[in-house]
DNA sequence: TCGAATTTTCTAGTATACAAGATATATCTA
DNA sequence: TAGATATATCTTGTATACTAGAAAATTCGA
């Protein structure tokens, strides 16, 4: 570390527990010591306007092609090959990388290579339950609190994702599908809770990717939407919730048959798992 | 960027959704290619032996330290003291950051510093709902599930904890009371969504910290966890669920007197954390 | 020809240097 | 003295070089 002539004289050694609770600064430096903190001045919600740096970009576009299955589970993820492909530096890949890796997308094994992770089956089992759980009370607190322009605003969603869904332009639905949860959570006044019903999704998303498209299924989806809403304005939170309950069910785990047709797509614990068969 | 001689050739623009599903080797190069993908040959589920990178070292500790409100909310981190306390290069350190970054733990703004995030209390308000629902489906699908070796593993560590309150360990006692919820997911073959209610407690936590020890508390929490065991022995999930939820509605919010306390600890948001007065 | 030992080549983890911008301090002007 | 300007210095973001280890390719031995 190259001595830069005054941090030398700075070791104060044994900090670990040092400056607690105490928001002002040290009285010690005797230059300059740039104020040590001041308060996060960015407004406190988390980054939205931040001029997205280059690791968000390679985040993002990763993450699409693992998430539309573009790249296969167990592909080989090259770190080079990216900085290439991108033409900037191993830092912001790498910075990518490890995020993918916390949302459990990717697997990296330290001095060999990362890789596209495997889908765990008792984890997208999980997700699905914790998700009914948690769009359940999201439901239902909506039926309590929606006001009318809210409403309104729900209904408005669903009418464009009739038109995206008669225009047969998936992603758009897909796009339209995600307001109107998002709609109805801040209708609820939990919109945090649908961040963290985005986060599990990631686990449930490539699983439900590999189901077929079957034909007619986006516009039974906006009838469905259409039947919460309807309870939602009918102020009845039991059938809101069945409602709710039905169109998330639609995406049912079928275990044998994913196994059968993409053997090595999944990861399969007999331990935890062998019991979803028989479910 | 400097050429690296050989690299210049291998522009392969376009290449965004190039290799789709092929997990076969690329045919072109001449020498040698070193089979471009193996499986990731390390048991499936994610990091658990890891041999503790640097990096997950400092996450550790800072999380620790934000956590245990050591270091308090709007308090300055410093990349380079880190680097100096823990003799190590700015990159695990920096890796550690953008960790807890991601954890909504600490506001990093780009050209000037790293803060630790203020606690912004619509989000503890939203994860205690969360947590409360996901409890509820684990508590519920534990009394259907749970067999009899599992509920006597689950009184063992209730007895543990009781021991632990009786000592005065704190740290102890939590552990235990971890171990609690964590064994009650596992008997509900659920441990993924522990999982996930352990990254929702992140946001709780510091707010936790926050509430005064009360005098016999943790006695009283050995006696809410034992309510819950036996109404799952009974095999009554009302009575468990109703329990847990009892249990975990001793922590509460109550938004003015920390406020006061505490005045720059909090992010308050009128639009949407002002009903939690009237509530 | 086949298998084991060796070499080669790639990988992720780390260290360090530099760049661009933000903020505090110092300086200058009235 | 007060305010505006200029400077100094710190910050994070990025680029790049180096290290140790894993795995393929190769060589060697029977």
């Amino acid at each position: 570390m190259k001595p830069d002539g005054k941090s030398a004289n700075r070791e104060r050694n044994g900090m670990t527990d040092g400056d607690q609770m105490e928001t002002t600064e040290q009285a010690t430096r005797p230059r300059k010591p740039r104020a040590p903190n001041s308060p996060p001045r960015v407004n406190g919600l988390h980054g939205m306007s931040a001029p997205a740096k280059n690791s968000d970009v390679v985040y993002q576009d990763l993450r699409g092609d693992i998430i539309s299955m573009k790249l296969a589970p167990g592909a080989a993820i090259n770190e080079k090959e990216l900085t290439q492909r991108y033409g900037i530096s191993r830092t912001p890949v790498r910075e990518a990388v490890l995020r993918l890796a916390e949302d459990r997308l990717i697997d990296v094994v330290p001095k060999s290579g990362t890789f596209v992770a495997r889908i765990p089956l008792s984890m997208v089992r999980e997700a699905l339950v914790a998700r009914r759980a948690l769009e359940e009370v999201i439901v239902r607190e909506a039926t309590a609190k929606a006001s009318e322009s809210q409403l309104m605003e729900i209904r408005a969603i669903i009418q464009r994702q009739r038109e995206r869904a008669e225009a047969g332009e998936e992603a758009a639905f897909h796009r339209a599908d995600d307001d109107f949860h998002a709609a109805i959570a801040s209708a609820a006044r939990l919109a945090g809770i649908w961040d963290m019903i985005q986060q599990i999704r990631i686990q449930i998303e490539r699983y439900r990717r590999l189901t077929l498209p079957q034909p007619g299924r986006m516009l039974k989806v906006v009838g469905e939407h259409e039947a919460v809403v309807d309870a939602i304005e009918r102020r009845d939170a039991d059938a809101a919730v069945d409602a709710m309950i039905y169109h998330l069910n639609k995406l049912q785990l079928d275990i044998a048959v994913f196994r059968d047709m993409w053997p090595d797509y999944f990861i399969f614990d007999p331990a935890v798992d062998s019991e979803l068969i028989a479910e």
